[in-house]
DNA sequence: TCTCAATAACTTTTT
DNA sequence: GTTATTGAGA
């Protein structure tokens, strides 16, 4: 292979960034602008003018899909060249440490990787053994909670001494103390674990950080805008503090926060790394410039960003089209005529469709099947989180570490052998006396305080299960799943005349051929523990979406998901008030911001046509909302967007009054929640279009000014007024909230919205949380201080409003 | 102890 | 509309 002549083939602003010579350097990669690229051809630059040994180089990204790719193209540019001695997610260097090293942290050799159920149901025991009252304190949000304490680096005595609050201190803290303490007992650790505890290893020994810098001389790290605290601070341990690392990003395209990313650690990239060089890659290849100026009159309008503008030379291409459909289904229909209309000039697998949630694609695929359209679902249930493959998994950790509590947990009745809770806590307390785990105190025999009859069928999983664990090193990974699953006849447990049993049965079959590939791959010199190991390690961290190549049909996901593709037609559904921006992100302006760079990150994914949908009501947990419009379209210039509305609109117009939103029970601040009465020239709805009371404020003539359009009548609480409000600040009184442009059906019913404080005979005072439906079926959910939520139909409840 | 049915609760995004 | 949880009965 000839050598790459870099000043030919990269433009001039990739250059400088592949060929940049030592210390800490940031590429602000705009979408599109060859971010990838500027990763895979440094790397081929270190290694083929700088003489780098590729084993010195590290790179690491988010998800195993761009590492993925990352590796491919790595491999193309280097020819004969052995690979860097790392491409792979964070998580994936985090656990090679691990597994290396675990020991020094305190973890068992054999560690199980938990998943978000696993997390759960753990959680809830901890929990419970706290006394802390699961339906008051959902164990999601603590979850959550924890979660940020581990991004944070927060070890639980920490947490607790820090907790500043009664929440955190009596719900959190405590919580977080047992589920660790649970979780270490079961030698199991979470995906947060991971980072937090790589870190810590490489903090607590010198002699190996030592030896980690000095193999790692270059850190290259994609997608840096995702990275939480304890990320950033794992670099920093790797990179010794930015030394030779390059980090590339964009932080218009950060869309984790709620994970933990923290955007400032792009925008203060020169204050982790002081001397950085910092670098932008403007000019994009995807796009049209259409496209690339309606995404980018989007994101403009965010605070929290470096600002950068993308240019193409591929010319305007055609104006974005947004279509205002009735409800999802009509949305559905029109998406599918277009995506038929263009499927002569397109392939149906250059078409994708975004949504902000995974209920969002049920619609479309309903549509698509009646149109015959073929299509690719991607996410929703994830074929390692279906019971029956989470089943078999645990069936194989237990193989390989049968003291492992949680699998053990997990497969001991399944399927049904007749062991049930009381004789599981008899043989739990048992091995807790002596010290042991479940399966030694099977193995020791006389069981106490068991029930007979359990007893009896402990004894049956011993004698059926320990000729399997004694072979378990030995066998070949196929053989081994052969055995177990032909041990426990876990087969049996499904009846293949039932179509979801068949389902469940073809999983397993799946499941099968998945082991026998990863072993024909990975097979080669490991032993099998190893390789079972590394097996497990794999369902792990992997996701569907990794595995997804572009097959014959539409691409349905999420905007999340969509991150890093790109696809010639893509439709943006769903962009209403509620949807996008979602309902849990009105709260805080960051939050907002990050449902702005949602849209940001769906609109770049189009190469050639972009389309956008709006529904005026839709179904939401059952029953039809009205719909706001999002307010993102109003920052969407008008000069780049044509707008179709539904016929079935003119034909059937319905007033629509229950529209205020946003503003939450506990902190209500207006200006960055609803928008009353949203319109804009071009989007007025027909029968509704009687003007509402004149109540422009300033504010809202610079949004229309801004983007050179005139203020229409009604005035929205426009996004600049919201971006421009600091947090916990209003910028308007309150009262402007209840401002309704339209018609109501009655002056009751308007004061009626979610955040009101309500008055009801006999509940007492409480909060209204969700409104559902209106008129006459609306329905309200009221949170009654001391008797919790009810939910009420409006008509009957004789609310008061106070 | 297991199974089935009724009911309550919940809906963001994922390594 | 779906899923998790609870309760009754076998």
């Amino acid at each position: 292979m000839p050598p790459i002549d870099f000043e030919k083939t990269l433009n001039a602003e990739q250059l400088p960034a592949v060929t940049h010579g030592e210390g800490p350097q940031l590429v602000l990669a705009g979408a599109g602008s060859g971010k990838t690229r500027v990763i895979t051809y440094r790397v081929a630059w270190l290694v083929q003018e700088r003489g780098v040994d590729p084993a010195r180089i590290a790179a690491v990204t988010f998800t195993n899909k761009a590492a993925g790719e990352m590796k491919d193209r790595v491999e193309g540019l280097l020819g004969i060249y052995p690979l860097p001695s790392f491409v792979g997610t964070f998580h994936r260097f985090a656990l090679r440490l691990l597994r290396a090293y675990g020991g020094k942290v305190g973890l068992k050799r054999e560690f199980t990787i938990l998943d978000t159920s696993d997390q759960l149901a753990l959680l809830k025991k901890a929990m419970k053994k706290e006394e802390l009252a699961t339906d008051a304190y959902r164990p999601r949000s603590v979850l959550a909670a924890i979660s940020s304490a581990k991004n944070l680096l927060l070890e639980p005595v920490r947490y607790e001494a820090e907790a500043d609050d009664f929440y955190r201190r009596t719900v959190v803290a405590p919580a977080y103390r047992r589920y660790q303490a649970f979780l270490r007992e079961a030698g199991g650790v979470d995906f947060d674990d991971m980072i937090f505890l790589a870190v810590k290893l490489l903090r607590e020994n010198e002699a190996l950080k030592k030896r980690l810098r000095d193999r790692f001389r270059y850190l290259l790290v994609d997608e840096f805008q995702d990275t939480n605290h304890a990320q950033l601070e794992l670099i920093h341990e790797v990179s010794d503090s930015g030394g030779n690392l390059t980090a590339v990003g964009d932080e218009d395209q950060g869309i984790y926060r709620w994970r933990g990313a923290e955007l400032g650690n792009i925008l203060e990239f020169e204050k982790s790394f002081p001397g950085a060089t910092i670098r932008k890659l403007e000019r994009n290849y995807r796009s049209t410039q259409n496209i690339l100026d309606a995404a980018g009159a989007v994101v403009e309008n965010n605070v929290h960003r470096r600002g950068k503008r993308l240019w193409t030379d591929v010319g305007e291409g055609e104006k974005l089209l947004l279509y205002q459909a009735r409800d999802e289904q009509d949305e559905a229909r029109w998406t599918s005529q277009v995506i038929r209309g263009l499927q002569g000039r397109y392939s149906l697998s250059d078409m994708a469709v975004l949504v902000r949630t995974n209920a969002q694609t049920r619609a479309f695929e309903d549509r698509f099947l009646r149109d015959g359209i073929g299509y690719q679902l991607v996410g929703g249930v994830r074929f390692y989180e279906r019971a029956e493959i989470k089943d078999v998994i645990a069936y194989l950790r237990f193989a390989r570490n049968p003291h492992d509590a949680l699998s053990f947990d997990r497969i001991i009745n399944r399927p049904p052998r007749g062991i049930g809770a009381k004789t599981r806590e008899g043989l739990v307390a048992q091995a807790a006396e002596a010290g042991k785990s479940a399966w030694e105190t099977l193995e020791a025999g006389g069981l106490v305080g068991v029930p007979a009859r359990g007893a009896k069928a402990l004894a049956r999983f011993h004698t059926q299960m320990a000729p399997v664990i004694e072979a378990a090193s030995d066998l070949p990974l196929p053989s081994l799943l052969d055995r177990l699953l032909d041990a426990t006849s876990y087969t049996d447990l499904f009846d293949p005349d039932d179509e979801d049993d068949r389902t469940r049965l073809e999983n397993i079959d799946e499941l099968r051929s998945g082991v026998q590939e990863f072993t024909e791959a990975h097979g080669y010199g490991s032993t099998e523990e190893d390789l079972l190991t590394a097996f497990l390690d794999h369902v792990s961290l992997v996701s569907d979406t990794d595995g997804l190549r572009k097959k014959p049909g539409v691409t349905l996901m999420t905007l999340h998901s969509a991150k890093g593709l790109e696809y010639p037609v893509v439709v943006v559904a769903g962009l209403e008030e509620g949807v996008l921006p979602h309902f849990n992100a009105q709260e805080l302006p960051e939050n907002l911001e990050e449902e702005r760079r949602l849209l940001y990150v769906g609109m770049t994914r189009a190469e050639r046509r972009l389309f956008l949908t709006t529904c005026r009501r839709r179904r939401i947990a059952g029953n039809y909302q009205d719909q706001e419009p999002s307010r993102f379209l109003l920052e969407v210039p008008e000069r780049f967007l044509d707008t179709e509305t539904s016929s079935e609109l003119f034909a059937a117009p319905r007033p629509s009054w229950n529209r205020s939103r946003g503003s939450s029970p506990n902190r209500s601040r207006p200006g960055t929640s609803s928008r009353p009465g949203a319109s804009r020239p071009g989007m007025s709805r027909p029968g509704t279009s009687k003007p509402g009371p004149e109540t422009a404020r300033p504010a809202a003539e610079h949004v229309y000014s801004f983007f050179g359009k005139e203020a229409p009548a009604k005035q929205p609480a426009g996004p600049r007024q919201a971006e421009q409000t600091l947090p916990f600040e209003s910028s308007q009184p309150a009262s402007s909230l209840t401002v309704e442009p339209v018609a109501r059906p009655t002056a009751a019913a308007r004061r009626l919205k979610r955040g009101a404080r309500v008055r009801h005979a006999s509940l007492g005072t409480g909060r209204i949380m969700q409104i559902e439906g209106s008129g006459e079926d609306m329905r309200l959910i009221v949170y009654f201080e001391g008797k919790g939520r009810k939910k009420l139909l409006a008509r009957y409840a004789q609310l008061e409003v106070i």
